[in-house]
RNA sequence: GGACGAUUAGCUCAGUUGGCUAGAGCGUUACAUUGACAUUGUAAAGGUCACAGGUUCAAGUCCUGUAUCGUCCACCA
């Protein structure tokens, strides 16, 4: 053994070893209890980043359960990120001076299926090097062909019990990337703009939005105030920009008297607010920006204006016309961005398909209510059921080409439309020939919220009766509402079972200062680039150690080199009592009672104490709490003091000594190889034994 | 505006049902060491446990309030 722990050696054999010996394939073994865990799929458009690094978690309880005798599944699976990868394409493209339209559909769809297989390599070597037991003979893609059928399956289930529709519904559109998305991908941010107060009719308005005025149909007040009661109903008469137009005053209890002028002007075809209140007194839409995100042919002589340069040039109209009474230039307020390119979102009325989520969410709900599913920590709970309180109906269509396409084709002279899950030959509403489908793809959390049961389902009934209900579902507390609580809703739909019995969350992770890493702050520790330098061990142990369940972790490369030292404090203990062995073996020295029968009495009691903690701490998913136990035990305790009281005995041959120090070290071993899996395994071959993997606690 | 979390050593954080001199990692200081490990050991310095009340024999831990920070959600015409 070598003085030092060399990761960079070892590693890299070990792991293509469990590989060669099929350690982490699971099958069906009805003797045992099963343990399963599906892997949130990492998206196969990049590389891997310290957030996939915590499904750490997840190896540890696969090897954990795997070594307290149960059958293990840990399932692994790519995502094919939609609208995610089509973006990151584009970019790829713009640096080749192309972009998306230069390309026909099928084409522009193989070109990213190239991409994305090329990349899929990549995290899959990198996921290798953490050294995660995930069952490789098992590997899905949500665009496999087998997975797409089960995500057909269900959208057509929900078609038919009436919980998708299409409608014609206001969505978030961007007109950058050409694509809407649901209410959970608007990233909202604060800015300052102008608040613009103008003339209109006989009223003074605010707004932040003059170019939209070409699409008013109402202007709305409290109903309770007295200013303006006496308007209310009545139509009015504006003198616009071009030419005169009526619309009608609505008394609605959205409108704040105290802000602004306390009158508004109601938008619905491009505010979300307004449509609301255009549902509510049945007010028209009236549509007066396009999604290419200029101005139509009714805004007149504006028409063809993109947003901003037609807001400055009705600013300067108005203010010509004696028609703007004043301009708030600091109002600070929110505004809904495209989280892929950070433009802002435009309101656009479009025909969507929807998930109608409110009694899918009710029967989550039930399931948390009755423990079906348990929420760890406990604190998510709470959250988890306020989201499935608020959802509302989600927008799953997506214009972009890579992605699953969407089952629905239009029949064009009925102009309704059906779901196929095979391609069509004939239209299944008129029997006729003409039809078409649906250009849109699913939304990409339509088919990842199958996951759990769709990849379960490819792998044959018997697989799928005995797995699933899948025992844990392990990750980040930030996509709670976006993937866990829609997991569930969809889950529960297909399969009326929960499709976890357990979820796990975890923190994020952040730089030593708490701050969020970001590629602009210059905060980015690259999980690989510390695996090469330190090992997959010490990185491992660095995102558990000295953590709260759920909370976030503060990684700094100190912390790894922390650990790094204790991965090679592992090792030395296990060189010293290998080294002693060979020197006893060699003298033979049989002097076999040892002088300190008081302080090996005092290692049993203490080891018997720590193992019983230990095994308390897994069970109830402590598993921070495990690995410090073990840390203090091992080094402070075993290393510190219980081998410093041996020392003299042991290295003059006692065999009692020696024993029982190699007995508890190795059960120490055992206990830490689901933290450390690469050390572990490296000295229990040194001490001539098979594989750690293999035994049990 | 609502919910949740945080506030403990210079820094990042543990401290599970209230119970002995409040802990870890990194950092600092002094000393030690050629045969497990300097990726080490021994020792030390460093905390009015955010603040103010309360419950209790006993509060970092429970309750109430305040302040600051963070996260998520909702609204912002």
């Amino acid at each position: 053994m070598d003085s030092k722990y060399q990761p960079q050696l070892v590693e890299e054999k070990i792991y293509k070893e469990w590989e060669e010996k099929d350690f982490f394939k699971a099958s069906v073994n009805t003797k045992k209890e099963p343990f399963s865990i599906i892997l949130p799929p990492p998206n196969a458009n990049g590389s891997l980043h310290l957030g996939h690094a915590m499904f750490t978690y997840e190896d540890i309880m696969i090897r954990f359960n795997k070594m307290m005798g149960k059958e293990t599944l840990w399932l692994l699976g790519l995502d094919h990120a939609g609208t995610e990868t089509q973006f990151v394409f584009e970019k790829h493209l713009k640096k080749q001076g192309k972009s998306r339209y230069d390309y026909k559909r099928e084409d522009l769809y193989k070109m990213i299926w190239d991409y994305v297989a090329e990349n899929k390599n990549n995290i899959k070597n990198q996921l290798k090097r953490l050294g995660f037991a995930l069952d490789w003979s098992k590997e899905k893609f949500t665009m496999d062909p087998a997975i797409v059928k089960i995500v057909y399956k269900t959208f057509k289930d929900l078609f038919d019990q009436g919980l998708v529709y299409r409608a014609n519904k206001l969505i978030n559109y961007c007109t950058n990337c050409g694509t809407s998305f649901s209410d959970l991908e608007v990233v909202y941010v604060e800015r300052t703009d102008s608040l613009y107060y103008m003339k209109y009719g006989p009223f003074t308005l605010a707004t932040t939005r003059p170019e939209t005025k070409f699409g008013d149909t109402a202007v709305a007040v409290h109903p309770d105030d007295k200013r303006y009661k006496k308007w209310i109903g009545k139509e009015i008469e504006v003198d616009g920009l071009i030419g005169k137009f009526k619309v009608i005053v609505v008394g609605d209890r959205a409108v704040d008297p105290k802000f602004g002028t306390g009158a508004v002007k109601v938008t619905p075809a491009h505010d979300f607010n307004d449509y609301e209140i255009a549902k509510r007194h049945n007010l028209p839409m009236k549509q007066v920006i396009g999604f290419d995100g200029k101005l139509n042919e009714l805004a007149g002589k504006y028409q063809g204006l993109r947003i901003f340069s037609a807001r400055q040039q009705v600013v300067a109209d108005l203010q010509a016309k004696g028609h703007m009474v004043k301009i708030k230039e600091d109002y600070v307020h929110r505004v809904g961005t495209c989280y892929r390119c950070r433009k802002v979102l435009e309101p656009l009325p479009k025909e969507q398909w929807f998930i109608k989520v409110k009694p899918l969410a009710d029967k989550s709900k039930e399931l948390i209510e009755k423990k079906e599913t348990e929420v760890l920590p406990k604190r998510f709970k709470k959250r988890l059921t306020a989201i499935l309180d608020n959802f509302i109906d989600w927008n799953i269509s997506r214009q972009v080409v890579w992605g699953i396409r969407i089952p629905a084709y239009r029949c064009k002279s009925k102009n309704s439309w059906f779901i196929s899950e095979e391609s069509p030959k004939k239209c299944q509403i008129c029997d006729g020939a003409d039809f078409e489908q649906d250009e849109d793809t699913f939304d990409t959390w339509f088919s990842s919220a199958q996951w759990p049961f769709a990849t379960l389902m490819t792998e044959g009934q018997e697989t799928f009766d005995y797995f699933y209900p899948t025992s844990v579902m392990e990750t980040g507390h930030d996509i709670l509402r976006a993937w866990v609580a829609r997991m569930m809703m969809i889950g529960y739909f297909s399969t009326k079972k929960t499709p976890f019995k357990t979820v796990f969350l975890h923190g994020m992770v952040h730089d030593p200062k708490g701050q969020k890493m970001s590629k602009s702050k210059g905060n980015v520790i690259d999980p690989i680039l510390m695996i090469d330098k330190y090992g997959a061990d010490a990185l491992r142990a660095a995102l558990i150690f000295g953590t709260k369940e759920g909370g976030d972790v503060a990684l700094s490369e100190q912390k790894v080199i922390g650990m790094r030292n204790f991965v090679n404090k592992i090792w030395n203990v296990g060189r010293f009592i290998k080294m002693n062995s060979q020197v006893k073996s060699q003298k033979s020295k049989v002097k076999s009672e040892s002088k300190n029968s008081e302080v090996l009495q005092e290692l049993e009691e203490e080891f018997k104490k720590e193992k019983k903690q230990y095994i308390k701490y897994m069970n109830s998913y402590q598993f921070s709490k495990a690995l410090g136990l073990v840390y203090e035990f091992i080094w402070h305790r075993f290393a510190d003091y219980y081998i410093e009281q041996l020392k003299d005995e042991v290295i003059n041959g006692n065999i009692e000594a020696l024993g029982d120090l190699k007995e508890v070290y190795l059960e120490n071993l055992k206990m830490l190889h689901p933290f450390t899996p690469f050390v572990t395994e490296k000295i229990w071959k040194v001490f001539n034994k098979e594989s750690i993997f293999q035994e049990q606690l």
